[in-house]
DNA sequence: ACCAATTTAGTTGTGCACAATCAAGTTGCC
DNA sequence: GGCAACTTGATTGTGCACAACTAAATTGGT
């Protein structure tokens, strides 16, 4: 049961590393890697319900709901109860949160440089990745 | 740029898929996931200091001190300053820590089956998973 | 022998993550 | 129409993670 032996210790021990390369790039555009997971489903379409957010990052509300009044006293994103549901919560980009998006445009590739992977090993590593989160996702139930 | 075909997103769900499996499976043991992996350090290995600890795990002592200090409130490793040199902590299993080793052998097989991987595969991923460890940690210097 | 630089832990502050719980609103069933 | 079940977010509490800083002890150069 050497801890050298399980694969589990790398795959936590490869996530911290890439917060750090994250940390190191965005700490330019005054984000997190958490808040620029949530800035990247917004860029793509908005607006989205606390709830859409969490599906997508796979995160809950104990943690989105903080992480969004973080990004709203940034002044990136606006949140308001939906008319039609008023359990519903959307979340907007504000122009200077919409403005953000070309200066984050850079940041896979510098990120996919520190990697050092080829595109084939990235696509690989990514099919096992899915397949074992799925698996535990599973598996924790 | 589409979170979709991010391969660090992947690494990050599926490390927090670990840790839910991880969750449920040591929930009858009272440890959290880090804190298993500081015992399994000790049960290789005693006594060893907080620096080596934070080498072996690649946590600083800002994670360690008082994850120490839950283990030690838990009953389950006692720290003590050494007299060989009085800047080191040394940290020691207690008799209950060590006996926990035997109920905690079980844990690798059932985490292993809850991956859904072969074993190939595991190698496989382990090895990708390290180079790009590797490549990170130099990138974020 | 002395002092500066280094090593080692600890502390504080910020932020992520999830479980458990609560409150408010909606939906469906009768 | 009225009530139970569900949905949605927020809150609270615990713990991990790291940066920045402090304190204490050791080491090395002169």
């Amino acid at each position: 049961m050497l801890l050298e032996n399980q694969v589990c210790f790398d795959v936590h021990a490869a996530s911290r590393a890439l917060d750090g390369v994250y940390r190191k790039e965005l700490r330019e555009l005054g984000l997190t890697y958490p808040q620029y997971l949530a800035m990247m489903v917004l860029w793509e379409r908005q607006p989205v319900t606390v709830k859409e957010l969490g599906v997508a990052l796979r995160l809950d509300s104990g943690t989105l709901s903080p992480l969004l009044k973080r990004l709203e006293a940034a002044g990136l994103v606006r949140r308001e109860r939906s008319a039609a549901d008023e359990r519903s919560v959307l979340v907007r980009l504000t122009s200077e949160g919409a403005g953000l998006r070309r200066r984050a445009l850079e940041v896979p590739g510098r990120i996919f440089e520190a990697t050092g992977l080829d595109l084939a090993e990235v696509i690989e590593l990514q099919g096992t990745l899915r397949r074992l989160t799925a698996a535990l996702d599973e598996a924790s139930r």
